[in-house]
RNA sequence: GGGAGUUUAGCUCAGCUGGUUCAGAGCAUCUGCCUUACAAGCAGAGGGUCGGCGGUUCGAAUCCGUCAACUCCCACCA
């Protein structure tokens, strides 16, 4: 077949991953062999891939590909997430965009529209998936709200609440003003951010005093139901223990209380409480019995309750208030402050915390085994400083909100009866009968729904055992077979979200972790280290750097600059180098696909020789290779591979083995190269499957194997012989010290040089006849006497010379050997320090101490040689 | 406020149990080559007090202490 000279991606990508479909490649199903099994971790529903999901894939396409080779029954469960917040507040915003306002449809007509959104947008990311080429079971592609999964949520929930672990209350709640529902705590996240102190004045009933408060948030004043001082600060012990004090503005008498929890430092002293308005004003309030004015509507505009700013928003009625406040004299001072506001993860807008009615799981009981598996590495953690994190997080562990106030999730299961009370079952057939238990004479019309749904949480953290339908048939084949998982990888940041949560669940319904391994990535970040952003505009579009460099460029990409749970600093030209590196796999082909073969001709030595020497290498690559991968060391791996194919491969032992200009080559070098090259594409195929199966279904190397993904990787059966590949070292310096002598003395590859040594035991003679290929030598000679006209070296103890016919200048000459001697004599001291001392001799491990030996007699040899060499020219 | 991590060449990072000539790789830079597999390449070269200080040890990039800088996580200070 005729090559091109350059590799072209974007031609054989798409054909290759449709002919792996076609052959149902990456499709499993129960059966003898071991399972090794990975569930994706869903991204949004109608998300779009970015550089995180390129590299999370690509380690997990490596890992599972890599099984499938290894003979496993390998399975990649992909899927999608639904979202709850993002997707809904998606669709109200399209639904807007086209003149409908949420709040005119039911429930029923919104999650058409909803449903609708979905199917249209909905998977998008796992057709982007597919041209990274990950090698995912789409068969078995699952979505967190599809039915299966929907009722194993509401089993869950019934199960839960029948084990007492659910409870409904009052609690003071993160509130989402733009999505307008709760939060769990886990979706707030803090920033820092630039605001001000405004100090207010409250008059003191019955005194011209006031009592001033220092508040970052001036318009809860509305909501304000006392205030609150320290019992121990000196500046408020004449104020009478039953004094009362004015609200700015709203004019409402309220108490002074006294509580130690206020800090002396901190302002005036003196605490404006807003019990439905903050958490800890919340806590006075229950202690001392406070009232709770709640001055917000949902959707953080202020309600009527207490007639003033009446729906204004709540950061205008901020700005308004500081005017008006400033107008009635009430306002002291306004300082600049920087303090941490809670955001919400999905829609961004400031959190409001408020007191609501929602739905708790309490998380003391579910949390212990799955600590004690993490910590007793049970469950492993790569790397395992997240341990740490874990334990911390578990060992302080809240209860857990989720109920949200949205319509696009699983809804709540619980039914409320007429007259007070709910009962929660499966379905509402259920539902009726136990109603009908308290009261017979119920009916289905008499049960409401609660109209809650689900935090979407609550679905993915029965992900590894939902994806295998093992909730409502715990004790299906699939489930039984598949679970547990093997690797988990996912980022850092949703350790408490999802990762902490699934083992959870785990134990409590499998009574088993759902995956052994957890492998965090790091965040992938620009090469200025920043983050990659929307607003920053510093994301490439993947699909673009794909379309550029190719798939296996991209994934190379990631490999390259990943190492476990560090970040990745990415840069373009990473994609380069990955795309060259198929460029070099593809024209090393190139060159062994035009070798014309004839059997007549006998073996070169130099071939017999780079053969011996190559199989060692291969030996010695796989098991490195192995190490790394089995200490998910992955991107070390890779980078032996890439140093494997790319140096010792293409770089050695091609050019060793490589026929004249249009010469034949012999049929046994030919028919291991080809071997080398089968052996090299199995490794590599797991890191960059369409190049290696673009080459290896030219290759033909194996009968009855459609295709290198379900080829076996090669294994190392027997250690590598150390010897074999010290000597080649030997050969490999006298080769680059003879193209060092050309480079120096300007003398071109094409002329032919003759190679004169002193024959020592470490003169490579095994490897002469790669020596003179390589240095292009037209004669080898052993020779007695040194040569002063000669260009000389030494390797090891070798001395060589390469005879340049008086053209040498002996000054430099002597020059360079005297910096090298300088080199040795100092090195030799240093050795001969160590074994003069006696303390070293005496407590170093024998082995330490021989090799101290052996450092010395090697450089007391090389030190002779270089006097002799240095003498000679004299 | 609590905790974790990082600091090694211009850049990104390896260095695994303290001990080979251990101070490494890739990229970038410089030099020479358009040598019919590959200029997306080949052959060479330069470049680092392993963040600072102190300690343990026969021996420290590696272990301990301490200081500094940066990063992340957790935490209700208005």
């Amino acid at each position: 077949m005729q090559l091109a000279d350059k590799y072209s991606p974007e031609q054989i990508e798409q054909k290759w991953y449709d002919f792996w479909i076609k052959e149902n490649l990456f499709h499993s199903e129960p059966d003898a062999r071991e399972p090794y099994t990975i569930v994706i971790p869903p991204p949004n529903v109608t998300g779009m891939l970015h550089m995180g999901h390129m590299l999370n894939n690509t380690l997990q396409d490596v890992l599972v590909r890599r099984a499938r080779m290894q003979g496993k029954n390998a399975c990649w469960v992909p899927g999608t997430d639904h979202a709850s917040i993002a997707t809904e507040a998606k669709v109200v915003a399209k639904l807007k965009a086209e003149g409908i306002d949420k709040a005119s449809l039911t429930r029923e007509e919104f999650l058409k529209h909803a449903w609708e959104w979905k199917e249209k947008h909905g998977g998008i990311i796992l057709q982007q998936l597919r041209k990274l080429g990950a090698s995912c079971d789409w068969e078995r592609t699952c979505f967190t709200m599809d039915e299966p999964r929907s009722a194993g949520v509401i089993k869950v929930f019934v199960d839960l609440f029948r084990k007492g672990r659910i409870y409904r209350g009052v609690r003071m709640v993160n509130w989402d003003p733009s999505a307008q529902t709760a939060l769990s705590d886990e979706e707030v996240i803090y920033k820092e951010s630039n605001g001000k102190l405004y100090y207010l004045r409250y008059k003191i009933e019955g005194s011209e005093n006031y009592i001033v408060v220092a508040t970052t948030r001036p318009e809860t004043i509305l909501g304000d139901t006392a205030l609150c001082v320290n019992p121990n600060d000196e500046r408020y012990k004449n104020l009478p223990v039953d004094a009362r004090v004015i609200v700015p503005l709203v004019g409402r008498s309220i108490p002074v209380i006294r509580d130690e929890y206020v800090d002396l430092e901190f302002g005036t002293g003196a605490l404006k409480v807003t019990p439905a308005h903050d958490v800890n004003d919340y806590m006075l309030g229950e202690k001392y019995g406070l009232e709770t004015i709640d001055i917000f509507n949902d959707n953080g505009t202020i309600n009527d309750k207490v007639g003033m700013y009446v729906g204004m928003e709540r950061f205008e009625c901020r700005r308004v208030i500081e005017g008006d406040l400033a107008a009635a004299d009430l306002l002291e001072k306004v300082e600049p402050y920087t303090n941490n506001v809670g955001y919400s993860e999905r829609t961004g807008v400031a959190i409001e915390p408020k007191l609501s009615m929602q739905w708790f799981l309490s998380m003391d009981e579910l949390a212990k085994p799955a600590t004690a598996a993490v910590l007793e590495d049970i469950i492993k953690f790569v790397p395992a400083k997240y341990k740490n994190t874990y334990r911390h997080w578990m060992e302080n562990i809240k209860d857990w909100c989720i109920s949200r106030q949205l319509w696009w999730g699983q809804r709540i299961p619980a039914y409320y009866l007429p007259k007070g009370g709910y009962v929660v079952a499966e379905t509402a057939e259920e539902a009726l009968a136990l109603a009908q238990e308290k009261d017979a004479s119920l009916t289905m019309a008499d049960l409401r729904q609660d109209e809650d749904v689900l935090d979407t949480w609550f679905s993915s953290w029965l992900w590894p055992i939902s994806v295998f339908d093992g909730i409502r048939n715990p004790n299906n084949p699939e489930i039984e077979y598949y679970y547990p998982t093997n690797d988990l990888v996912t980022g850092p940041d949703i350790i408490f979200f999802w990762v902490a949560r699934m083992i959870m669940a785990g134990y409590e319904w499998r009574g088993e972790m759902p995956f052994k391994n957890v492998y965090f990535t790091g965040i992938v970040r620009d090469k200025l280290g920043r983050k990659m952003s929307k607003q920053l505009g510093n994301s490439p579009d993947p699909l673009d750097l794909i379309a550029k460099y190719g798939a296996d460029g991209m994934r190379v990409a990631m490999l390259m600059s990943t190492s476990a749970g560090n970040d990745v600093m990415f840069d373009e030209a990473l994609c380069e180098q990955g795309r060259n590196f198929c460029n070099k796999i593809w024209n090393a082909y190139r060159l062994v696909n035009m070798w014309a073969e004839d059997s007549s001709i006998p073996q070169p030595e130099s071939s017999k020789a780079a053969i011996a020497w190559f199989d060692e290498v291969m030996l010695e690559r796989i098991e490195r290779i192995n190490h790394n991968m089995e200490q998910y060391r992955i991107s070390e791996a890779f980078t032996e591979l890439y140093r494997l194919f790319w140096d010792d491969f293409s770089g050695w032992y091609l050019e060793m083995v490589k026929p004249a200009y249009q010469a034949p080559i012999d049929s046994a070098t030919l028919a291991r190269t080809k071997h080398y090259f089968d052996q090299l594409l199995r490794l590599m195929h797991p890191f960059m499957p369409f190049v290696t199966e673009e080459i290896w279904q030219d290759l033909r190397p194996e009968e009855g194997v459609c295709s290198i993904v379900i080829a076996r990787q090669p294994e190392a059966e027997r250690k590598a012989n150390e010897q074999i590949l010290n000597r080649f070292g030997l050969a490999e310096e006298v080769i680059t010290a003879i193209r060092n002598i050309r480079k120096q003395k300007n003398i071109a590859q094409k002329e032919a040089l003759t190679l004169n040594y002193i024959a020592d035991e470490n003169y490579p003679t095994e490897y002469a006849s790669v020596i003179a290929k390589m240095g292009n030598l037209s004669q080898i000679n052993a020779v007695e006497e040194k040569d002063p006209t000669a260009a000389a070296f030494i390797v090891k103890t070798t001395q060589y010379f390469v005879p340049m016919e008086g053209n040498i200048n002996k000054e430099e000459e002597i020059k360079k050997l005297t910096a090298d001697l300088e080199y040795y004599e100092g090195f030799l001291n240093s050795v001969m320090k160590k074994l003069s001392n006696e303390r070293f001799v005496s407590s170093a491990p024998e082995k330490v101490v021989a090799n101290e030996r052996a450092k010395q007699a090697d450089a007391e040899a090389k030190i002779a040689a270089l006097k002799e060499q240095i003498a000679a020219l004299q």
